[in-house]
RNA sequence: GCCCCCAUCGUCUAGUCUGGUCUAGGACACAGGCCUUUCAAGCCUGGUACAUGGGUUCAAAUCCCGUUGGGGGCACCA
């Protein structure tokens, strides 16, 4: 039997992380398995829907890699693979319950559901639909009328169904509403459309998360009722905000999208999501692993069962880790975009910036935590800087004369050299050092400081390159002038 | 309120099925050190966990029950 599992979103919104991951361990299962994953687009709430979600949702499967088999714009003789497009089936069905007698029209307003429910939750019961119209003749409420349909669930009993990873769970019939499966407006509801087409598209696993499980028994009494073998559920524990609750929208920049717009690697963020909820166990202490690595040591049986917390530490540890195994050419390819975001640099690339910005990859290359961090580290070289205080120009046991000093030195120094590159510079700069009588450190820190207008940088010698010997000596000029007004207004 | 799921370091987890090799292993984060022109990276060292009570057993992180804690669900939303 040849797997085939399915993501399912609606168009309600953009696709965030906590899905995704469940995405990512269905995508695994298909790869491994030689299935099939088919992307199947639930866009039956018409109040909810977000014109663009639809183009949002196939981006970012793209950006992360997560490819689909059959479904959306790709056929694979089960479609239409949108629900909305599948609208005559929905109705054809529910119409065969109700002749079935296991459906039926109900006419009650959404005003006298909420006082039945409400009602309901205080004296401490399970709100539910309390079954005016489940006892009405055939006919009592006519088709032409505004009504929905709701499912005949039995009283009596319970409802069992298998879950792969937890084993048997059972509900009592009695707590099971009877759910609407034909809204008012003559579109399905969630229930029915998820039944009816997985079962026509030959789903056989459903892996999503395990919210899902309380409603579970909803699904299983539709089988029952349509005669239908029910799939293989694999209930996946959910993604955690830092608070401890099911990541969603209030957790802030969750969304897949933004996780690229912060400079997240995809094959950094895969095997992270990977690994949330899911190890490969046996001993295995790898924490980095390829794709194909994963498609091979995936194993579904393996997936945890408690919910893990989403932790950015560790996803920005692992995305540096993958930053620092690029090649240089690759890195530069998708720091580009970054710094043009940050208007650095401009979009068409002048030819004759491409020496300085290859010249910085390697600099910061074992720097980054995200493609995003070279903005704040580099910025310095491609736009004028705000001259730091006359006091991060004078370190620890120096005056600011002896500051001034080193300054011009090194000014004449870096003026003569033939080339001005970090190779020529850096051993005189360390004989400079030595000539003044200071310690290497508290040199180079004077001219990172006024070079870089940061006290943090990339490495001293190829900074200066990037900014040119021109800026370089202008901004050291700069520092001095700001060390002799400090001595002026006896500030120092 | 009712129903369901879950429970090893702060976090992600290995170990649990097939009790002994676990004075509980790894990773992230944190602390200290080395290296060093800053910051990183790298290397070394350190602290921190089997929620709790009761069983079963020669022996329990591992099996059973209760308790507690956490999470989720109870729509004409998915």
């Amino acid at each position: 039997m040849t797997v085939r599992v399915r993501f399912a979103p609606s168009p309600t919104g953009y696709p965030h992380i906590g899905n995704i991951r469940t995405v990512v361990f269905n995508w695994l299962f298909a790869r491994q398995q030689n299935g099939k994953l088919i992307l199947r687009i639930e866009d039956t709430d018409r109040s909810r829907y977000v014109a663009d979600a639809l183009k949002v949702i196939e981006d970012s499967l793209s950006w992360l890699g997560l490819d689909w088999d059959e479904g959306l714009k790709r056929d694979g003789g089960y479609g239409p693979y949108v629900q909305s497009q599948r609208l005559h089936i929905y109705r054809e069905k529910a119409e065969e319950l109700i002749a079935k007698g296991l459906a039926y029209r109900c006419n009650c307003s959404p005003d006298r559901l909420e006082e039945v429910r409400e009602a309901m939750r205080a004296r401490g019961e399970t709100p539910m639909y309390d079954g005016r119209c489940r006892i009405k003749a055939a006919g009592e409420v006519p088709a032409e009328e505004l009504h929905v349909i709701r499912l005949k669930v039995p009283h009596e009993g319970t409802t069992t169904f298998h879950d792969l990873l937890r084993g048997d769970i059972s509900f009592e019939n009695a707590l099971i509403d009877d759910q609407v499966l034909l809204k008012s407006d003559r579109y399905p509801t969630y229930h029915l459309a998820v039944v009816v087409d997985d079962h026509m598209m030959g789903i056989t696993h459903v892996l999503r998360g395990d919210d899902w499980i309380p409603s579970t028994p909803k699904r299983i009494q539709l089988y029952q009722a349509f005669g239908w073998t029910p799939p293989i559920y694999i209930h996946v524990p959910l993604v955690l905000g830092p608070d401890g609750k099911k990541l969603g929208k209030r957790h802030g920049a969750t969304s897949v999208d933004e996780f690229r717009r912060q400079g997240y690697l995809p094959d950094a963020l895969f095997n992270f999501l990977a690994l949330l909820g899911w190890a490969p166990g046996e001993g295995d202490e790898q924490e980095i692993f390829t794709r194909q690595e994963l498609i091979e040591k995936f194993n579904v049986h393996r997936i945890n069962l408690s919910p893990a917390v989403f932790s950015y530490d560790k996803l920005d540890w692992m995305n540096g880790a993958y930053i620092r195994q690029m090649d240089p050419q690759e890195l530069l390819d998708c720091l580009i975009p970054f710094w043009v975001d940050a208007g650095l640099i401009p979009s068409e690339i002048p030819t004759e910036l491409l020496p300085t910005l290859r010249l910085l990859v390697p600099l910061v290359q074992e720097r980054l935590k995200t493609l995003r961090d070279v903005i704040p580290l580099t910025d310095f070289v491609f736009q004028e800087i705000k001259m730091l205080p006359a006091e991060a120009f004078v370190p620890k046991k120096m005056t600011a004369e002896e500051s001034i000093r080193a300054i011009r030195e090194t000014q004449r120094l870096l003026s003569g050299l033939v080339q001005f590159t970090a190779e020529e510079m850096e051993g005189p700069m360390r004989e400079l050092a030595k000539e003044l009588g200071l310690k290497a450190g508290q040199l180079f820190g004077i001219v990172r400081n006024a070079v870089t207008g940061k006290e943090v940088s990339p490495p001293l010698f190829g900074s200066l390159q990037a900014v040119g010997r021109e800026r370089t000596l202008r901004r050291l000029e700069q520092a001095e002038q700001v060390l002799l007004a400090s001595i002026e207004s006896g500030e120092v």
